[in-house]
DNA sequence: CCCGCAGCTGACAACGTTGTCCAGGCTCTA
DNA sequence: TAGAGCCTGGACAACGTTGTCAGCTGCGGG
């Protein structure tokens, strides 16, 4: 059975069909094998007041005896919740989100629910998809990093219940919940930082525009320039590259046009690493800082100097928001901005080198 | 409602219960909306043959009038699969473990199924709950990093058809598909290439010998101080550390004693990145190879060679044979080993400094 | 003109659980 | 000892969906 489609799967039917969840022991057999009522098992198995510890311990031993365990399906069918929550990132394996995605765990944990993931690979129709597929489970809640920017489609779902908490960036044409980093104060004094260290011609490579956390950047970076009097030249500016090769070509673009850069700002924590490398081969010292802390970045020479966003808290106070809105503690959709933190380590304070 | 105790959470109840799912349409109230069977609207839902255009059209607009979605749980109940499957490893936030958890829901996706996870933080006690939990869910099959060391209470569900495979270690006290990384032969080729560049003193810091891998992997630098010819000495090994503190402990005591080491292995990726920090400070040069790739090892001075592995290598095939289980393609139970990589960038290949 | 057939449609049971409600038996008191 | 009240246990409906089956319509052919 496919998730998207609903069609069945061709080659499992065959084995399936006769074999249904290999034919699992129901509170029926209990009951019939413990020689007592169907309700009587229920009881047991959820610790139900009423039943005499003889009753308990036959009914126990049923239990036992054939391996049963509560279908949870069928009881989420007949209580109306699901215990679990829905998350959606862009890639797991960045690990930019396993903390975020552990922290929303811990929280759901603490509530007694289970976390489903997707990731929507940065692609709008694969995550309205993956929410939708989420909502039809009927989990109880959706933590989003949005990869599109319309989410009316979720309009009929957050009406009929679903709590929903927007991470990173914000929902796009509804009024929800969300949770980010200062993206434009970071990367402001990331670059004001630059600035100070006497930088004029500093670049900036960020992600596309269309992403929110990337225009809030290059904002930040408009703005600390301007606030500084200094005219940007558009040869500076990089955006909407991201993979590895593309990033390498932006930044030696850079580095080596009539009037090159002696400073850059590297957009998220990908884009940094790529520069770093770039950086280690080129000759003339060049100053970075980049968006998103990277582990080891205090250990290469110079240590690298980062804004950084703490994607544990993101994720720790969305899903506790989410849990809040379930509880009914919370009724107005909020926008939660927390701070970054500028850490210096030996790149951002580099002169420049003309 | 709590999925470990089956409870109810108080403050959720009052808003709850009167407001089941959100008082969701169902498809009797489309049916009702469009003046057609149930069936039809079930039917016009899943893409069944046997309805006319206009009828089809009827449902539909009262589909989108009302916003209905399918309620997979109930269909769920009434098939028998659920087309999710489970995946419990030990700490999504760790950089090993994204990349194979994004691999193992690639893999899930591709079959048309959800992805849920948990955490065991490495308590057998937290596995087995979230095991299953899991279970009770009817995930149609688990993908397990174990932390405990008896999985027999995996025996019923395994029987009742819940397809599982194991990853990265072994599962304990059962028969059961396990897919590995050459621990031993990995760590083994790690210490002979430092004993290659003239090394005799090498430590070895490891976790917990109870983990398969960091067992496997003490066993490999034994197996390669054997072949030279070496004996080991107590001092040089320390086991079942993990936290930086006493890593950084573990490596001076090593670094300092009467015969000091010229050379570490370290035993996976955390103890790699803090072994790294203590050389950096070290005033005599120490060759290290590590466990474990790491981001930007190839930028530190210098390089970090290291014993890598492919984590995601190892969530495909993990993943992959879980859906030949569900296939029925596949019958008898392996051990599959996946060779590592030897990535010299120069900490390994660093001469003792006597 | 009637029969058969095909194509649509809907009534109904079932999936496994929980909530409601009632029956029967017990104890305790007047 | 009768009546009230409590404790235990079970019958039954309901949750929202899908599979089965039977009924209905309209059409073409005998």
């Amino acid at each position: 059975m496919d998730y998207r489609t609903g069609k069945r799967i061709v080659a499992e039917t065959a084995r399936r069909t006769e074999n249904r969840y290999g034919n699992r022991p129901t509170m029926k057999d209990v009951a019939a094998r413990a020689g007592v009522g169907l309700k009587t098992v229920s009881r047991v198995v959820n610790g139900e007041p009423g039943v005499t510890p003889d009753t308990e311990r036959r009914v126990q031993e049923a239990i036992d005896a054939l391996g049963f365990r509560r279908n949870d399906s069928a009881r989420v069918l007949r209580k109306g919740r699901t215990a679990s929550i829905g998350l959606v990132l862009e890639d797991l394996a960045d690990p930019f989100y396993g903390p975020l995605s552990r922290a929303v765990e811990e929280v759901a944990r603490a509530h007694g629910a289970l976390l489903i993931n997707g990731s929507s690979a940065e692609d709008p129709d694969r995550e309205q998809e993956l929410v939708l597929a989420l909502c039809a489970r009927r989990v109880d809640g959706l933590v989003v990093i949005p990869a599109g920017d319309d989410h009316r489609y979720l309009e009929p779902e957050i009406k009929a219940g679903v709590a929903t908490v927007f991470v990173d960036r914000p929902a796009g044409q509804i009024d929800a919940d969300v949770v980010l980093s200062d993206s434009f104060g970071g990367a402001r004094d990331g670059v004001a930082h630059l600035i100070a260290h006497g930088h004029r011609r500093i670049g900036f490579i960020g992600d596309m525009p269309r992403i929110h956390t990337a225009a809030e950047r290059l904002r930040g970076y408009r703005a600390a320039m301007a606030d500084a009097g200094i005219p940007v030249e558009d040869t500076w500016m990089s955006l909407g590259v991201t993979d590895p090769q593309r990033v390498r070509k932006a930044a030696e673009d850079m580095l080596a046009g009539p009037s090159p850069v002696t400073a850059i700002f590297a957009g998220n924590n990908r884009v940094t690493v790529t520069v770093v490398r770039v950086l280690a081969e080129h000759s003339r010292s060049v100053a970075l800082v980049g968006f998103d802390d990277i582990e080891l970045a205090d250990l290469l020479q110079p240590g690298v100097t980062v804004v950084a966003q703490d994607a544990a808290q993101l994720g720790r106070t969305a899903a506790e928001r989410l849990f809040r809105q379930l509880d009914g503690t919370l009724v107005l959709p909020e926008r939660i901005e927390l701070p970054t933190r500028l850490i210096t380590r030996g790149s951002g304070e580099l002169p420049p080198a003309d």
